[in-house]
DNA sequence: CGACGTCCATGCCGTCAGGTTATCGATGCG
DNA sequence: CGCATCGATAACCTGACGGCATGGACGTCG
């Protein structure tokens, strides 16, 4: 009796929604496709586990049973095929960073040196994420500690230390009207079209739209953009505007983009995330002091603080 | 991060075997086949599970972590769709039961009938397995019970109450030289080709072959079965001769087939078996009492003794 | 009351993963 | 030196999965 993980998430993620198009909408798939693959887990088990009406998809007593004992099975194959990346890792000496972007700008080389000073036999490798994986990998174990920016999606499930605060500026196509000012109020930028994060990084999307920081007024979304370089294209095109830690201006500075101070919107926190598996290896703990170290933060800086 | 929990078996089954082609032997895939799984599930984790040399697959380290987790994972994960049947069945007030070829002969009808008269608003599905399935869906949990010839593969994970002995005669071409005779010593069979079940049924197929009876000597394998018309097929082409329970002579009788008595070999046990799960359901103990009830079986009549 | 929106199912098609057979390269052994 | 063993590779076939377009049932609103 064999199952594809993939088939438990997509069940799980209808029986959440109750809703085969805006579960599929969350899964990135079509909702045939999801059609389909719910069907087919339910002749593979010779059991109906939805009720299909005019208003969705509602669990059977059987479902039920399944969306109670599915999730603890997910975990069981996650945690068994990230252990093992893990702990290749630790036998190759090899520690891998996944890291979003800017996330840890002018600190991150600080912080290499310094771990390599410490852990001489050891090799840092960075890898770069896409904003469509705002874990940088943590999620999947395929790193072993991550610098992000904060908060980030499933960010309860992780260890996290505070090591930047810096202000949100925003990043303006040059010829746009707003970017003669030095300062600008977030206010002023409401009714702006954004270059957003994609669909599906939940939290982290609405982070960087300042959802919250609005009065309620929905953003305007002018394009979805995955790595740095589309966003930048995206701005420059005169697609929308965005909001970008202060650091950006230096690290992502290209003709047709300006990037200026904001008034009233929340400053940005980077912060170095593990998980709780590795609070008690060495190497990881290592780094993450370097961490702390290169950045000057205090050591008690924790993220639960007023994010 | 998703896997099919297929191949998560196949690994642990290279893993346990240290051998490629004994390990797709032993799954019932092309030794190419499974070389190429696990070279997949190498490269989806990013990570050497095995050094290949020579004279197998050696585990690494990494490789060794993912050994240790795997079961536990694929427990969950047959834990959870086990569960959802059994739920859905119980919901729909149907018991499943699955049976081997006449396992229970006779008395199949009479528990029917009892339980029926027990438990009139359930309804009982009799499902037949094929011999490459000994434990008749109980292993899948397709089946809330079954009924089985012992002992089984697999038998130490489910609770087993013996129901039935009878002697073990038989089964010869009709113009086999020793169907003339009333009563065979085993030992004269013990040159004769044999009908096997397959392979894969492991001590099953052995019990059948009486491997254990005779005297360290080889049986020989004259063609392979999977269900009773085939079986009776190969006996009466002459492929060999196999043993058979005294009461084949009435359910399967056949032109061209002849069953006799054999002297020197151990009887064949008829049981109900249940998956330990279901100890604390009433309806499946309703079933197990009726199958005691109905075969005459002492209710303390545990399998364990002298298997 | 009919047009429309919502929600799930179906049909058709392209792509790719998984399986099979046949064969090769490397290694150890008689 | 030929042979057996073991894993990797090549060529091919089938079927599963995903996407798009569309259909059918039901509720709602003008």
């Amino acid at each position: 009796m064999d199952v594809d993980t993939r088939l438990l998430r997509y069940f799980l993620a209808v029986a959440d929604e109750a809703n085969l198009t805006r579960a599929a909408e969350r899964l990135f798939v079509s909702q045939p496709a999801l059609s389909k693959q719910i069907k087919q887990l339910e002749t593979q088990l010779g059991v109906r586990l939805f009720t299909r009406s005019h208003d969705g998809m509602a669990l059977t007593d059987a479902g039920r049973a399944l969306a109670a004992r599915a999730p603890a099975a997910l975990a069981a194959c996650d945690n068994a095929l990230r252990e093992t990346k893990a702990t290749a890792r630790r036998v190759d000496h090899v520690l891998r960073v996944g890291f979003l972007a800017n996330a840890a700008n002018e600190a991150t080389q600080e912080i290499v040196a310094r771990f390599t000073r410490i852990r001489p036999d050891w090799h840092v490798t960075m890898r770069q994420a896409s904003w469509s994986d705002p874990t940088a990998g943590l999620a999947d174990g395929d790193v072993d500690a991550a610098l992000l920016r904060l908060p980030f999606p499933g960010s309860s499930g992780f260890r996290v230390r505070v090591l930047i605060t810096e202000p949100r500026w925003v990043a303006l196509p040059a010829a746009h009207p707003l970017a003669v000012h030095d300062e600008i109020p977030f206010e002023d930028l409401w009714g702006e079209p954004f270059v957003a994060a994609p669909a599906g990084t939940g939290p982290w999307r609405d982070y960087w739209l300042a959802a919250g920081e609005r009065d309620g007024r929905p953003p305007r979304i002018g394009a979805v953009t995955d790595q740095p370089d589309d966003w930048l294209q995206a701005i420059a095109n005169g697609d929308g505007v965005a909001l970008a830690p202060a650091s950006a201006a230096r690290f992502y500075a290209r003709p047709g983009v300006t990037y200026r101070p904001v008034r009233g919107v929340s400053p940005s926190r980077v912060g170095v995330a593990w998980p709780p598996a590795a609070d008690r290896d060495p190497v990881v703990q290592d780094f993450v002091a370097c961490c702390l170290h290169a950045t000057g933060s205090p050591r008690s800086t924790h993220a639960g603080e007023g994010l």
